[in-house]
DNA sequence: GTCTATACCCAGATAGAC
DNA sequence: GTCTATCTGGGTATAGAC
């Protein structure tokens, strides 16, 4: 994590995740448009055509962080999976989700609503967070729940994002976020369940 | 609104508008960054630099775009101040800003979150809608209200961007994205009044 | 395998003619 | 109010040094 350049030369990986570093702090700290590769080469006391040995182009950086947060969701899918689905599954799911929230990760957080154009065209392909997110909501609603309930779900499993934003420009740090972030998960998965059980009663009689 | 160009001169007034018009259709479509002010210019028939006659820059031209909500903030402000501090404000004061959020006001927060970067340059010199909601939010709390509290009662007023940021990626529509953002307001508001009362016992044992 | 030099293209922006 | 010409700087491709 260190911004001083060993002179001796670096093995692949090593200097693969130290620009990963490195960008990652220029990113949040300027965004991504405006940090150029030649900041990211610079930082690390290289010339820019380097970073293209170890990614393909400067979007490949970003697109690197970004799906560092993979491994987790595929966890939490797993875990899911061998749950019996009961009326508290949706709470206790979105909580496990916000429980493995580091602060290393709700940076890359920030990084990803930063940059949606690029998380649009991620989404495109299937590569990104929230097609994974996908195969976990359909855990819990089906093609007969209505659009609500099916918002309603994906906002109880979304709440580490909606208070990260909110908290955007405010003092409140970390542990603050994913408190409130607990709290309102509880209160939406109740929410979310009640719709859904509306929904079966309106199909019921259809 | 028409995409057409007329052949005689425009008015400067009418340009302007027509170019904003055409800027918030490409950066909804490609996003700020992929559109060149190329795309734009071309589109009205007229050459990129010609633009910069109408506007400073052409992040000058995105600052407009989203500038336009600060009005209904004004009247939400306004229409704040002649209210009496009763426990569901909170929750009504939400609901009156999602009633006035329209199909347009929508795209621009859809503008607003994808370009985080430039919110965080407005944010410092006070220009954004976050700073106008926070004169707001200082009606609900006060200096001795926790950090959980205050996110909360932002929370509670930002849920159609919670609700918005969700539904993205998805087929669920405009009315249904403010059907859910009002259920979750409410639930939200209760979660802030209790959050805030519990703040005021624990400072009567201080 | 790791990195540099260099050249290219395109986008944003400016100056000044009309 | 719009144009042409031009500048600057960033991302990219490639050849080749070590």
């Amino acid at each position: 994590m260190s911004n001083s350049i060993s002179p001796e030369r670096r093995s692949g990986e090593e200097t693969r995740s130290q620009i990963l570093s490195i960008a990652l702090k220029f990113f949040i700290e300027k965004g991504y448009e405006r940090t150029s590769t030649r900041d990211i080469a610079e930082a690390l006391g290289m010339t820019k055509s380097s970073l293209y040995y170890h990614f393909r182009n400067k979007e490949d950086i970003l697109i690197s962080l970004i799906q560092l947060r993979h491994t987790q969701l595929e966890e939490l899918q797993e875990w899911l999976e061998n749950q019996p689905l009961v009326p508290d599954l949706l709470e206790r799911t979105a909580h496990r989700w916000i429980e493995c929230t580091t602060p290393e990760r709700l940076q890359v957080m920030i990084l990803s609503q930063a940059n949606q154009p690029i998380m649009l065209r991620l989404h495109e392909t299937g590569q990104d967070i929230r097609t994974g997110f996908q195969a976990i909501i359909d855990r819990f609603v089906d093609n007969n729940s209505s659009a609500e309930a099916r918002l309603l779900v994906r906002m109880t499993l979304d709440t580490i994002s909606s208070a990260l934003s909110a908290s955007r420009g405010t003092d409140i740090d970390f542990y603050e976020v994913l408190s409130v972030a607990r709290q309102t998960a509880s209160a939406l998965a109740k929410l979310a369940v009640r719709a859904k059980s509306s929904d079966h009663r309106q199909n019921l009689t259809d």
